[in-house]
DNA sequence: GTCTTCATAGACAGCGCTGTCAATTCGCTA
DNA sequence: TAGCGAATTGACAGCGCTGTCTATGAAGAC
């Protein structure tokens, strides 16, 4: 059996060749009856579209790239279902590329793949898109990105992030409530995104509560496990230690649980920990982990559907694109108790 | 600047649209000196071939999928880490597409992908290599296709798969070089390939250094923290306790692992633990986890290669694809201490 | 020197679609 | 009832390649 081709179509239904084009790709112009016939046909025969004609001749590719540089696999899944959600459904492919930030030929390697593949746009996720020479590229070259998380939130390109800043408030705000006063924070890699928001929302919030902001209780910490450790340690060892952690992520919360039950602390008895991301790891722990859902799959999907929207040739938009996080709150945290 | 087309080429090469096709792509009847002359222009001004309209002539898509439908993100990752270096080098593109093995509309899905993007082929990982219903769709519609790791080794198509059956073999070994008799095997889901493989490495070993092959020691798991938990329990708590316990996967090691602790067995030096698969979570516990290398990434790879091949027109090859694991020896495994 | 053979090269017709522009039809108005 | 603009439809020329077939020329056989 031959693959089904527009042509068939026109000539089944008794109509041109340009006719059924207009159906298919939904363009204005076509009576209402002629086009419930041509869509019965198509219905009736299954047909889908040459991607590589309609390619040719419009000179798109209907591709778009999602390119990564994480060490995190569960974030880049994350990341590409939600991609994959929104090329689903306008039906747009997506190619993954994983970059390495560090390389030298980063930029010539993007801008290979870009001829090679002819993907008619990017979402750029950190720490790729606060690349200024990426973006200089992809600017030179006409392709249009979304950027994901970015540190900047300037109007170079549209961009998509969570409410990292609101849910850090509402996390601190929370174990404020659960009657603790002296909260650490294990802050996040000075260099990425989300760290200073989280910084920001857990400060304000004790402001806002009139408890003391103590700069000993902000230590510093880099996203890894390792550094969770010596975060929680510092915190620990002080002569007025805090009650309650709350690291800038999961890995670190981790850290931080570990250096307690080396410490003889029961969590959440004697300390409460939060951590930040609701990775796969946070419920796999003992005591599962009090933490922030981070929606990085809504806000991939988002931005992989402003990206399309804006191939398919709605102009930009550059309103901030913000998604919501949700406070998970389970047994690492609670009031203290005896 | 407009893009650079063969037209383009073969007007500064001085020579046919259809011999810079021949030595783009590699064809012979090209002689050497014309075929340097046009590579040397086609370098110089960094052509590229537009895909779409390759596909369009040739009636191909240069496109491979990977299906997969598996929990773990490291796993994902490394399946698609390893196929897209295998397209990078043959210069073609991948797609994913994550399903749902339970899912009655998966064959249809399948199908309906396959004909929406044109994939010239797709690679099949665990549990969907072994879902006949599915090779059959592919059969039917001429759909060339490699499995991962499938649980029959039949010449339906070609596979590649890792010596599961050794590396199991190799880690018993060492165990009970380390002056272990009673080694507890956690065994992993029943209907996942590998599974079988290393209870039966596991046996071998046990049997060929004629230590006796204690069917108490042999307990169900299904990969899952949880089964490792009730796994290792089970073993503990037996009048005669294994001292060591090999865990089908990490995830079920760490299960174990926290079993012990809350037993206050010191690991290694009361029991020893062992996993496989060399997750990242391996390195992330304390004690760090003895497993084997489970080399994924080259085994889609390895099956990527072979697919590719195959359409590219190479005669398609039987032989069993094998890839070589490697033991990863840490501290959650020892010689008793007291 | 002619004839065959082979390696090399080019001409040409599409692949299945979209964009442009021209043709046709329809609903009204005057 | 002619006339007009808007809505609807279709004809046609490519998009940039590949596959097929034919042309050319050089080497070798006789």
């Amino acid at each position: 059996m031959p693959n089904i081709t527009m042509q068939m179509i026109a000539e089944m239904t008794g109509v041109s060749l340009k006719t059924v084009s207009r159906v298919v790709n939904k363009e204005p112009g076509v009576s209402p009856g002629t086009r419930e016939k041509v869509e019965a046909v198509i219905r009736q025969l299954d047909y889908q579209p040459n991607p590589s004609a309609r390619g040719l001749a419009s000179a798109r590719s209907f591709l778009i790239a999602l390119l990564y540089d994480n060490p995190s696999t569960a974030y880049i899944i994350s990341l590409q279902n939600g991609a994959l959600a929104a090329c689903r459904e306008h039906n747009y492919g997506l190619l993954i590329d994983p970059c390495d930030h560090h390389d030298e030929g980063l930029v010539s390697g993007v801008k290979s793949l870009a001829r090679r593949s002819r993907v008619d746009g990017m979402l750029l996720t950190p720490p790729l898109c606060d690349m200024d020479e990426l973006l200089d590229m992809l600017d030179e070259r006409g392709l249009k990105y979304v950027r994901i998380s970015p540190l900047e939130h300037n109007d170079r390109s549209p961009f998509v992030y969570a409410d990292e800043f609101q849910a850090a408030y509402r996390m601190t705000e929370y174990l404020i409530s659960q009657g603790h006063s002296r909260i650490g924070l294990i802050t996040g890699h000075p260099h990425r995104s989300g760290t200073e928001m989280r910084l920001k929302g857990y400060s304000k919030a004790i402001e806002d509560t009139s408890l003391e902001l103590d700069p000993e209780l902000i230590v510093p910490g880099d996203y890894t496990f390792e550094s969770g450790e010596s975060g929680a340690r510092k915190l620990l060892r002080l002569p007025n230690r805090p009650t309650a952690i709350f690291a800038s992520n999961d890995y670190m919360a981790s850290g931080a649980l570990k250096v307690a039950q080396q410490m003889k602390l029961r969590v959440p008895y004697d300390l409460s920990v939060s951590g930040y991301d609701d990775a796969p790891l946070a419920r796999r722990l003992w005591p599962r982990l009090t933490t922030v859902r981070h929606p990085v799959e809504q806000v991939c999907r988002e931005a992989a559907e402003l990206l399309i929207r804006q191939l398919m040739g709605e102009t930009a938009t550059f309103d901030p694109n913000v998604i919501h996080s949700e406070l998970v709150i389970r047994e690492s945290t609670g009031p203290l108790v005896d």
